[in-house]
DNA sequence: AGAATATATAAACTATAGTCTATGAATGTA
DNA sequence: TACATTCATAGACTATAGTTTATATATTCT
């Protein structure tokens, strides 16, 4: 790495710093980019040569979240027997995680974002660890005997990944005032059952 | 209705048609208020005075859905036998009217909005009709001996709720890629069957 | 009827996300 | 080493939703 690469890779650190900095102290909505800019030292030019956006700043820190079911929650699987006890597990994990180290304004403001015509979705990426992952515990639960199998894998993963967006943004637009950990066994314990064979 | 109301009125409604067909031929987020106030021959004030904000015109629309559901919907239940049949039954005419006269663009407008942190929710209204059509419905599935009774009647209109929420915001951020009346009945079919008794 | 009040509308103004252009410093090349 | 090129940054500019203020006219009150 360059001298060149190396002050803009500080750059945008410090963006990011004091970005996540505001926005945890004041809401995403409530912190402008002339604040941002103004407080990290930096400019307009700066800031969107760093970042699509200012929803981008907190697509980074979504994106770790794959990277946790990857990492964290695929290698734990082998400690369950059951396709649905690893389902369960998955669903809880997953929603401790977004509560504990994201919380609500960061799930409303990309849930926001991904209706943005313009934007991209993330979201529909068919390759996404979360689909993949969904993808292979329905095959194996459907290999085992314990799900139907008159949906097929691709509508099965539809119905999970419809639910998790039902409870996500039910919690974005409730402000985060319910526990997600609590709330989501209802949920996911109520479709898993449904789709038991 | 004096003159200066039904002067008001005639406004409104020439906004309000205006808005719409623009809407309708560009999408939603391609419209510019000054676009709609400068072909109604209106002006900002106009506007502002008779909507709260852009996402408002389509709000009244949406408002409709729960018309609907009361005078259209409501009345038919009894040609059903069953609390699953009713419920299925809902689902699919409440899926069928959103898709044939809202469109996605509608549902991606409104989602949108709701997610504001400023904008006071509609969603959250407790005693929406929705709510309490869902909430009849399970009651009556209890008494029935249809559906589990060890959820209570909030967690389980929770739960459907959230589905539809689910199934709607993706739709919207697929674009209405997929039919919404043909797709719901793998999600709501899986529900329903993971609230029976 | 005439004065006082309310209110629908006009339009200038503000706030703010995002774009465009210019600049200078770092890097590559002869 | 001297010139050319790339690229990060600065900051002016644009687009657009929404706010504020002024005005004119309808309605109400005495």
């Amino acid at each position: 790495m360059n001298k060149r690469q190396l002050q803009a890779l500080e750059t945008k650190k410090r963006i990011l710093k004091i970005a996540l900095e505001l926005f945890q102290e004041k809401g995403f909505s409530n912190v402008t980019v002339d604040e941002i800019i103004e407080k990290s030292q930096t400019s307009k030019g700066a800031f969107y040569n760093h970042f699509k956006s200012k929803h981008d700043i907190f697509f980074e820190k979504f994106q770790e979240v794959d990277q946790y079911y990857v990492q964290k929650l695929e290698p734990e699987f082998h400690l369950f027997n059951s396709a649905e006890e690893k389902l369960g597990w998955f669903f809880f994990k997953q929603m401790e995680y977004i509560e504990l180290n994201l919380g609500w304004d960061v799930i409303r403001t990309i849930y926001e974002h991904e209706l943005n015509v313009e934007a991209e979705s993330f979201f529909l990426i068919p390759d996404r660890p979360l689909y993949q992952i969904l993808g292979k515990l329905c095959d194996e639960g459907k290999r085992n005997g314990e799900l139907r199998t008159d949906l097929s894998t691709v509508e099965m993963v539809d119905i999970f990944a419809r639910t998790i967006r039902g409870i996500l943004y039910d919690w974005g637009i409730n402000k985060g005032a319910f526990s997600l950990q609590n709330e989501q066994r209802f949920l996911f314990d109520a479709v898993i059952r449904g789709l038991k064979k």
